[in-house]
RNA sequence: GGUUCAAUAGCUCAGUUGGUUAGAGCGCUGGCCUGUCACGCCAGAGGUCGAGGGUUCGAGCCCCUUUUGAAUCGCCA
């Protein structure tokens, strides 16, 4: 059993410990990162949340009981230690250690709890995700992971600061609410007073919170936790934070300047960078067309360039097929990418296929300015030098050409643009390019289902120049939606919503629902448009996401306490597990199949 | 649900053309060591090569099936 910490109180924090300490008899607490045994002397490095320090039990001069207590310590023991501060001699200065001038010659040592031999060593960075997950409380030792979590908080408290000051108020919305249809499957909580009935985890508080500007509370916040329930990815878990608002009386300028001004606030206090204002505003058909996303990198060029005109009527089959299928001929110039081999352009192509282009046409410029190019049996050396500057190409480039539906260009181009930026190795991570895309199509049409879904929300508002060809061009309709995107990622968006009743009922019929269905299934928040309605618009960021870009780090588990793993289960709980059957009677649920 | 990659000691990995008793580093255990800080030196323990089947005189390696993990597409209003 553990020693009792009676009698001892930590006096400071182990990394906190400096030269204008020496001399002082203090008391740290902590886990030991390492023990260097070296007979007669004993160094010991204890880790707390700030950071390390060397304790030296010396056998010359501490106490016979002390020593032989040290040499039974081993790592990620719990140990409380008192000495005094001592400077260390210049040729025992460790530069490296933040603490690294002084030591603690220890008086005493208590062994607080003793740990068994863990299943990975602490500081060991080439973990599984698996087992890491698994030993959670281990891999959250690390000073790296703890770092991470201290800046997650700061950036929440600056949030919370920042809209605080500029009239904000937080409220809390439901966790157990209504299932809203469209959008996410979302995870449901059964009712135990209804039996067979069901709540339904938020997907976000997006209805509560305009209801809340029907109540009048103007401008609300909330750092809410939503769910959904759908296939994992490295930057997606089924549980995740949203920094979430809602302004009453605002125009998209409004919400667009007020969340401006939140990033330029967060990444000046974590980051010390400073953003330059007003961001950069791109309507969503610009960013297709020039990067092929609507969440485009702009840290880079490489942009599409549309050849349909100058290589309509070429003898190029796939070409002219996708021409006259209502498709363009597009392309990005792969600078100094003109040493590729042709096993490297044929892993480009993969690439484009996974987006569903059926290939990949390109045109090397060699150093000496010779062209070889997949397009040598249907383009002369004139047409082709036609091409390669209507790209700018100059020798050492590779042009990448694709031809289809705009959809698959577009999609292919995109995502090729950035695999070639990330194989050049042109990124950088600490550039913080961000700008807002705009004018996003109101409706999205559903081959499958064959009607129309609202892109955002249906009770995103159209732009008033548009409104009138809900009725006759539906798909044509932009909406009053808005995301910011910084470096390739969409860490936020929203919208200035519907909140005329006229209105709102053409969207619905554009939706190709009536009145009766809308009501099943959005009538509390109808009802609340009734009784007196504010124009009001929102957004809401991703915080984790946000988080991931400011550390610097490629996983969404790096930045969530507790994350699940891809199956969206947590390896430390074992959750989720099979209730008792007692649970299932109560709640009148009987099992009809079971994942073996 | 699809595609790709991976699985060998507690951890991270190597393992040649299919050929003797499967290796390394770290960790762990024991011993020695008073200035280490990736401590050093000596000794040691530790393996169902994910599982099942097949080919072969012989399989960690080849083939089939399967399980698990990761990335990605679909999906995520």
């Amino acid at each position: 059993m553990g020693e009792s910490m009676k009698g001892l109180k930590r006096s400071v924090y182990c990394g906190e410990i400096n030269e204008t300490m020496v001399g002082e008899t203090i008391t740290v607490m902590g886990w030991v990162n390492k023990r260097r045994d070296l007979g007669k002397l004993i160094f010991i490095t204890l880790r707390d949340r700030t950071g390390l320090v060397q304790v030296t039990i010396d056998g010359n001069r501490a106490d016979e009981n002390l020593f032989k207590k040290a040499e039974t310590v081993r790592g990620e023991f719990v140990l409380a230690i008192s000495g005094s501060v001592v400077n260390r001699s210049p040729e025992n200065i460790n530069k490296d250690m933040k603490t690294g001038k002084i030591e603690i010659d220890a008086t005493e040592l208590r062994i607080l709890s003793e740990a068994e031999v863990p299943p990975f060593q602490v500081a060991d960075t080439g973990v599984g995700i698996d087992l890491r997950l698994k030993y959670r409380y281990l891999d959250l030792r690390r000073p790296d992971l703890q770092e991470i979590l201290f800046t997650r908080h700061r950036i929440s408290q600056t949030v919370r600061n920042f809209l605080d000051q500029n009239g904000f108020i937080e409220v809390e919305t439901p966790m157990l609410t209504k299932d809203s249809p469209e959008g996410a499957k979302a995870y449901l909580v059964p009712s135990r007073i209804y039996p067979g009935q069901v709540y339904a985890l938020p997907q976000s508080p997006q209805i509560f919170k305009q209801i809340l500007m029907v109540s009048g509370f103007d401008k609300y916040y909330q750092i809410a936790r939503c769910f959904r329930d759908e296939d994992l990815r490295a930057n997606r878990q089924p549980e995740f934070t949203q920094i979430d608002m809602e302004l009453s009386f605002v125009n998209e300028d409004d919400v667009m300047d007020v969340n401006e001004r939140l990033m330029q606030k967060v990444f000046k206090d974590t980051l010390n960078v400073d953003i330059t204002l007003p961001m950069l505003r791109m309507p969503y058909k610009e960013a297709m067309e020039r990067y092929g996303s609507d969440k485009p990198d702009i840290r880079f060029g490489m942009e599409l360039v549309n050849i349909t005109e100058l290589v309509r009527g070429s003898s190029f089959a796939v070409f002219e097929s996708a021409i006259e299928a209502g498709g363009s001929v597009r392309g990005i110039n792969a600078e100094n990418c003109g040493n590729f081999t042709r096993k490297q352009i044929d892993a480009l192509g993969e690439v484009a296929k996974e987006y569903k282009a059926r290939g990949l046409a390109w045109i090397t410029i060699t150093e000496t300015g010779e062209l070889k190019t997949s397009l040598t049996k249907f383009f002369d050396e004139d047409a082709l030098r036609k091409i390669v500057e209507a790209f700018n190409g100059k020798a050492g480039d590779l042009i990448l050409i694709c031809a289809d539906k705009n959809k698959v260009v577009f999609d292919a181009l995109g995502a090729l643009r950035l695999d070639v930026a990330k194989k050049l190795n042109i990124l950088n991570d600490k550039d913080f390019k961000f700008l807002w895309v705009t004018e996003f199509p109101l409706l999205e049409w559903s081959e499958e289902d064959a009607r129309f879904y609202a892109m955002h929300h249906p009770f995103t508002s159209p732009m008033e120049e548009d409104i009138e060809l809900l009725e006759t061009d539906p798909k044509s309709v932009r909406a009053r939606a808005y995301d910011m995107v910084l470096n390739g990622a969409e860490i936020g968006g929203g919208s200035i919503r519907i909140f005329q009743r006229e209105l709102q009922e053409k969207m619905f019929n554009a939706l190709g629902f009536t009145l009766e269905q809308a009501q099943e299934r959005f009538g509390f928040l109808l009802n609340a448009f009734r009784f007196g309605t504010p124009p009001h618009g929102g957004l809401a960021f991703g915080l984790d996401r946000i988080v991931m870009l400011i550390t610097g780090t490629d996983s969404i588990r790096d930045v969530i306490a507790f994350p699940k793993v891809k199956d969206a289960s947590c390896p430390m709980t074992d959750a989720p597990s099979h209730p008792d059957p007692s649970q299932l009677r109560d709640l009148g649920l009987s099992v009809l199949k079971e994942k073996e």
